[in-house]
DNA sequence: CTTTAAGCTAACTAAAAGTAAGTACATACA
DNA sequence: TGTATGTACTTACTTTTAGTTAGCTTAAAG
């Protein structure tokens, strides 16, 4: 409510950072950090990870996959928006994070299917739940975007 | 194994598409698809969020913001690698969104308080449930990919 | 009276994404 | 014989986005 108050509480939070995540593996040696991964340190190869897994054109591959082998073409049909060369990326990305099998059969026209590995249907079942998420609550989500919109018109 | 039978497959799913994704939706009316949100189709808004949540800082802002309130100081220490523009990019984003409140006391220096709405929670969860098993599985993921480098030697 | 702090924004550069076209070869149709 | 079609890519180019640096404001500390 008064200026000192804030700023008081502000400076204590500030030295002491007290609760935040970041106080996680506070005291843990990096090395053991590193065995386990800590999103927040800048250089941990899970950031690399999670943004693989969360680009915009994986998160829809996750989707795909999850409900079984896929040809890169009905990947690309299925998928709406997405590039052949950003779905080649991106799957490209997936396969070498050990995320997607892919089996060429040396015929032609070629034929490559694509599909998820265990590891690959473990990473997916999060990314579905969250797109099943999304797309559950759209609603609320745009309501809330337009009760925004209003309160802060120009 | 031999071409015709591959080929012959291959055309067959072709025409039908048969258990794609796509034909989740399929005969459903784009007004009442629109109603739930459906990834799959280019215009659908569901996409935009997506974007957003799963946007590289704002993963890393719903992770830290599930543990309690934050000032945007904090959240710039803790995120490591984050500049002031990207994090004050990601959460008026997420603001705009209805996943974060923001309050600020008009004192000086600034005082900004970020915190998940209960919407912002929910998402929240799978977020975090997806950060966590990326941390946990980090061994297993690296493990796959100096297999897949190992096996695409050059 | 210079420094530090907080929470931004504007201007600029580097990196990524998107677009259009090209490739190889077989099969279909004219 | 000749053109079109389908598949799974890659390459060259353009546009969009991300990231980097500097600046703003005002109060209190040094």
């Amino acid at each position: 409510m008064d200026k000192k108050a804030i700023n008081s509480g502000s400076n204590r939070s500030d030295s002491a950072s007290a609760g935040l995540p970041t106080s996680l593996h506070q005291g843990t040696p990096l090395s053991i950090q590193m065995d386990r991964g800590n999103v927040f340190a800048e250089k941990c190869p899970s950031r690399e990870i999670l943004k693989h897994m969360t680009s915009r054109w994986a998160v829809l591959v996750f989707v795909a996959l999850s409900k079984g082998t896929h040809r890169f073409s009905d990947l690309r049909r299925c998928i709406g928006g997405v590039s052949e060369k950003m779905l080649s990326q991106t799957l490209q990305a997936l396969e070498a994070d050990g995320f997607v099998d892919r089996i060429a059969y040396p015929v032609v026209p070629p034929h490559v299917e694509y599909s998820l590995t265990p590891l690959g249907s473990q990473a997916a079942e999060h990314v579905v739940a969250m797109a099943d998420w999304i797309e559950l609550h759209l609603g609320e989500i745009l309501e809330a975007q337009t009760l925004f919109e209003q309160n802060n018109a120009r």
